[in-house]
DNA sequence: AATATTATTCGTAATTTTGCGAACAACAAA
DNA sequence: TTTGTTGTTCGCAAAATTACGAATAATATT
């Protein structure tokens, strides 16, 4: 083996991964994208946005939380939610740096070829 | 119920989850760095940077094709596989448009407030 | 023709994801 | 205290994802 394989990734490419997960589903992308149309909203008016039941929306806002793009704060009876402005900084620097890191198309880099 | 319930979503809101549930793992980051990093390579080249069976390495790159992040083309006995640069940039666009359209902070602009 | 190299596909298993309705919890209002 | 509002959690089902070894296909080499 040229390569020891060690069963894990670098810890940027896992949060990388972590923030794209995060956003593949078109529900959470529309949460997402509907959170930072404004300052904040309650899970109710989340809910009218999207196509699905309470519950599933209820599931999609914890994988947001527990990706860290969304918080959200219990004002009885309702919740508030809001993007998580300083990991949405983070994961917009991320995405950014990724797509960047290209080769050239007329550099060639790899000796092989 | 305020807004109907189509069962669907935006185009461009599909089209962005698509390319974020194709990231959403860290060996198909992995990949995509690799490929971004080098011109073209070929299959063994990346099973050799990736601590899973060539099999699995193999599914991922299906995922990457399918979302149109790579493209591969048989050279006997060999696949060379690269970067799609057109959808890379579409890609790249589509999250840098994401993560920008963000109201400023101190902009409140949720009637409810 | 037999053998070696390369990568995909098959068959299978374990886990995760997505989704829903019903039940529940927490609080406010009547 | 009963009732209503709001959102989460539970229980469940169906589908998708992740992973592997073995089998296969396609080509080149001996």
């Amino acid at each position: 083996m040229a390569y020891p394989k060690n069963k894990t990734y670098d810890i940027d490419i896992e949060e990388l991964a972590r923030f794209a997960k995060a956003m593949g589903h078109p529900a959470r992308i529309s949460i997402l994208r509907y959170l930072a149309s404004m300052d904040s909203c309650f899970f109710g008016d989340i809910c009218q946005e999207l196509p699905i039941a309470k519950a599933t929306v209820s599931q999609h806002l914890t994988e947001l939380k527990n990706a860290g793009l969304i918080r959200g704060e219990i004002e009885p009876p309702k919740v508030r939610y809001c993007i998580d402005r300083e990991n949405w900084e983070k994961a917009n620097e991320a995405f950014r740096q990724f797509f960047s890191n290209i080769q050239p198309n007329d550099v060639c880099c790899n000796p092989e070829n």
